[in-house]
RNA sequence: GCGGGUGUAGCUCAGUGGUAGAGCGUCACGUUGCCAACGUGAAUGUCGUGAGUUCGAAUCUCAUCACCCGCUCCA
């Protein structure tokens, strides 16, 4: 029999029977299943709906409703959001999801670096050979000249959008000593695209939101104009987004529609890096307090040649999934984004963003400080610190952290929920249909579903009924047997240990009893 | 995007050219005394999809789709 709190290596689950389970037990289905399927698409059945949900709401509450003590003893303000998933097409130009990858991208095959194929120039130096380098920055490859003995004046400067690609393989990538390691220039663009309006031009053409940030700075002046708000505050928002992956993997891992849980944390420039560690730390609790054991979390911190066009630090919170382990995988994101998207959507929209800090201000004058630097601290552009976390990928580590092999069990496995995100929270069975126990089960199923998602079977034997709770993931069943007709009190089969518990729970005492274990 | 593998009932699979199968699960009825019990009965398939070869295709050929593994990719 199991024991309580063994340790389960993911690298000891089989992706491959997760799978199944989730589809034999309704949390997660292929999409459009009966056409043959879409790459990239997953349906989530009922179990898997309620286990999101359920996750869901417990960011919700953790960011918005109940958020975290902030580093000053208070707590931090967050408001909530739902943006729309089609915006103004020129939010994509401002954000440079358009202009930085719909343009064509050429690859090192050497190094693994990507460039835009319109940002590299290259030296070209008959006889001697060709560099390219990074555009109107001819000293990055410096050395690289000196030690071949070229200077900038003995060739001409092409940018790589005028060579023809057949003439890539003389080309020194900006980052190699050896030529021809630069791949023909290819299409990069993740976005989804579509049209407003019955008709399809260039002039209504609109894109799927490839992440729900950007909604959130679009909002940014609405809701410091209408809500009261005060530096530092966050705005959350959790919705769909859609990139359309290369190659989608992993089950829900990668797919080409997801659902993010993002907040974006508006605070004073100075103050941006206290806040990057305070979430960095504050989003590992949470991650934990979704009873996903320690060791299976980590901290990787961003190198700066992997960090994003808008972002100065990166750290991610990564899961050792079944098919990464021994290594890790994404699961959130915390980024600092500086001011970048800000100060993007001031330039293309016109309106201003600027924040008038009334309290920086306060604290600048009376601390002395200079005209200048008065007038620096009380009005500026907000820094950006952003946590954002798949939740779908949320409801994929906890699938992966709750199954449970366990070859003493009839079914062979269980799902080791925390009860708080169990999408069943109890089971309440008769033992046997007879001498009054159903009419018992019946009157205690009636009371318990008017506060938990509880359910009520009669069907078959009691083994194939726990058998059954244990593949949902439901940590209770309540079996109302001949002894309860006497003392008013049921057994209680605790999934984690597969037996029952040594005490009865009187019958007034379940729902004290399921509040009590949902709220841990 | 490249290479390899897989695809038959809800699941696991058998079926190498001649009527579509088994076990488990599911459902119904009976029975029941705590871990997929037992008895009886029932439902469930465009054999991933589409073409081709053939008198006849789950089976042979081609294409295509989906999933898995390894590369690649992942702002």
């Amino acid at each position: 029999m199991a024991q309580e709190n063994i340790y389960t290596d993911p690298a000891t689950k089989s992706m491959e029977e997760l799978v199944a389970l989730c589809k034999r037990r309704g949390f997660v289905f292929p999409a459009s299943e009966i056409y043959g399927g879409i790459n990239g698409f997953w349906d989530y059945g009922p179990l898997g709906t309620a286990l999101k949900n359920n996750i869901r709401d417990w960011w919700w509450r953790q960011m918005v409703e109940c958020p975290p003590i902030g580093p000053d003893g208070e707590p931090v303000e967050i408001v909530g959001l739902d943006s729309s998933i089609i915006q103004n097409p020129k939010t994509w130009e401002a954000s440079g999801h358009v202009g930085g990858f719909s343009d064509p991208m050429v690859d090192c095959t050497e190094t693994k670096k990507r460039y835009r194929q319109d940002h590299i120039e290259v030296l070209i130096v008959d006889d001697k050979g060709c560099w390219g380098f990074p555009e109107n920055n001819i000293d990055y490859i410096a050395k690289k000249l000196k030690k071949a003995n070229v200077s900038r004046d003995d060739g001409t400067v092409k940018n790589l959008t005028d060579i023809d690609t057949s003439e890539y393989e003389k080309i020194i990538a900006p980052d190699t000593d050896k030529p021809g390691t630069l791949t023909a220039p290819r299409e990069f663009n993740l976005m989804f695209d579509s049209h407003a309006g019955a008709i399809k031009s260039d002039e209504n053409k609109v894109y799927l939101r490839p992440e729900t940030a950007q909604g959130i700075f679009l909002n940014y002046k609405n809701i410091v104009d209408t809500m009261r708000v005060k530096m530092p505050f966050g705005i959350a928002q959790v919705g769909k987004s859609f990139r359309n992956e290369v190659t989608p993997r992993n089950f829900i891992f990668r797919s080409r529609e997801f659902e993010q849980m993002e907040m974006e944390w508006f605070c004073a420039p100075a103050e941006s890096a206290k806040w990057y560690d305070f979430w960095k730390h504050e989003r590992m609790r949470w991650w934990e307090s979704l009873g996903v054991d320690k060791a299976n979390l980590r901290f990787r911190d961003h190198d700066d040649d992997e960090l994003a066009h808008y972002s100065k630090m990166c750290v991610d919170v990564e899961y050792k999934y079944p098919f990464t382990a021994p290594g890790y995988g994404e699961l959130e994101g915390v980024a600092h984004r500086g001011c970048f998207d800000l100060t993007q959507h001031q330039e293309h929209s016109k309106t201003k963003m600027e924040y008038f800090d009334q309290a920086a201000q306060l604290a600048a004058k009376e601390a002395g400080k200079s005209k200048e630097e008065i007038a620096a601290a009380s009005k500026y552009i907000p820094n950006v610190i952003e946590p954002a976390s798949g939740l779908t990928r949320a409801v994929l580590v906890l699938l992966c952290e709750a199954y449970t092999p366990d070859p003493d069990r009839p079914a062979g496995v269980y799902m080791k929920f925390k009860p708080k995100f169990a999408p069943i929270k109890a089971a309440i069975f008769p033992l046997v249909n007879k001498d009054g126990m159903p009419e018992i089960a019946t009157k205690l199923y009636h009371e318990l579903r008017q506060k938990y998602v509880v359910q009520y079977d009669a069907k078959q034997s009691i083994g194939k009924r726990y058998a059954r709770m244990d593949e949902a993931g439901t940590p209770f069943c309540f079996t109302i047997d001949g002894d309860t007709l006497n003392d008013n009190a049921v057994t209680v089969r605790d999934r984690d240990s597969g037996q029952a518990l040594a005490e009865r729970l009187p019958l007034d005492q379940v729902d004290a009893f399921l509040a009590a274990k949902i709220a841990e």
